[in-house]
DNA sequence: ATATGTAAGTTGCAATTGCAACAAATAATA
DNA sequence: TATTATTTGTTGCAATTGCAACTTACATAT
């Protein structure tokens, strides 16, 4: 395979720990197949079916979403080495959002069963892909699991709270700092930015919380 | 292994195509441990890492999160030969919420690095365990995803709108039935129910869609 | 048919929120 | 240092929302 392929793919993160000899001759399992699209040409379709996971080997890509008023939302944008369409493949399910070139690209498509199946010389660094792909999943899993605490409550302020209650207990303190910027900290909970600094500043009148900048300190 | 506790293991997701005797031979491999809860313990901490994943194998557990003002919530209730913590385990990443036994309970604990080091004998049932646990972790990712596209958006009738378009992608058609209760529905797209029907009127008056009980047309 | 229970729709009201526009604070740059 | 850009806080206002209480519709059992 080509060397400056070869750069790319053994910075992606289902390629951790395997060297670039190790990805070269794992293609002998894999198989993978080189794809290029144009630009602005939709990869994938919301609602497709796909059967295999992409690493983007050169080019943007973005992943968008069609609201129910026709206005394209771009959620995610892509750079060569990431990867996409892995959760759709792999769970058998339709795409959630559409994937398109935003500039020409290239990828790299890897078949499902190719992926999940031992290959017949039992590659060890096969067995270190699926545990890295094991490992994208669940962490994934974590992050979709927490964020979704967040969201589904109902108000600004209960968000605060327990976003901050459960920094609290990963970092071990009642003081937090936080690395997000009020914009930032706003987007992850989903509510307006001078909304948040309103409710902020409410906890803190209320005595819940103290602040500054970034650095928090639960009261009650 | 007893047979009961098989009975139970071969229900369970993670199972699925590897038949009572290849669970029972696959122990040689996975040698998970069997362990008991009395009632009311806390089998697990949000925080903690946890190196397995359990399978219950008899009595009900809850996955619970107390929240900022110390209220204890159910999030969700598992039976027997439902798993639970694989991806806390899988990812090494700590647990966003408690783990505690409803009952006496038994479950079954299988480590990380038994589960995805390929065993010596390079057994079959165990190459089926690790892809099952790939689809359950992806199939699961799919959701979380699908609800957060519904839940990052700020109003309900956006809400209402976006799952409706989502629904009629999937069920290739502008006339839409759906599963669930007008509570559900709500629970699903965390608003309150009367809100939800209140919307739902709203957008029904405003010419957007139509419906009687659960078939539902998007009209705009 | 009547009674009972559950699910769904309606509405008033207070609280919360998004939005917009602006002010203040902070960071970055010339 | 002065200037500019960026981030954060503040506030008025209209719209949305949750909540509670009630009505209506529908289903099931007596």
């Amino acid at each position: 395979m080509d060397n400056i392929y070869l750069n790319v793919l053994e910075k992606s993160i289902i390629m951790q720990g395997i060297s670039r000899n190790e990805i070269d001759s794992m293609q002998n399992c894999l198989r993978g197949i080189i794809t290029e699209y144009k630009k602005n040409n939709i990869i994938l379709y919301e609602g497709d079916y796909c059967n295999y996971l992409a690493i983007i080997l050169s080019g943007n890509i973005n992943i968008t979403k069609t609201d129910f008023s026709g206005n394209k939302n771009i959620i995610l944008k892509l750079t060569p080495s990431n990867i996409f369409a892995e959760s759709v493949c792999l769970s058998g399910e339709k795409l959630p959002f559409n994937v398109e070139a935003e500039t020409d690209c290239t990828i790299y498509k890897l078949e499902k069963n190719k992926i999940i199946s031992p290959c017949s010389n039992s590659c060890l660094s096969h067995v270190k892909l699926i545990q890295n792909i094991i490992s994208v999943l669940s962490y994934k899993n974590i992050m979709l699991t927490k964020k979704m605490n967040l969201l589904t409550l109902r108000s600004t302020s209960e968000k605060i709270l327990t976003f901050l209650k459960a920094e609290s207990i990963v970092q071990k303190s009642n003081k937090i700092k936080i690395s997000l910027s009020r914009q930032q900290l706003a987007d992850y909970l989903s509510v307006d930015r001078s909304a948040l600094s309103r409710e902020l500043s409410r906890l803190q009148d209320s005595g819940y919380i103290k602040y500054t900048k970034n650095e928090f300190k639960i009261l009650k």
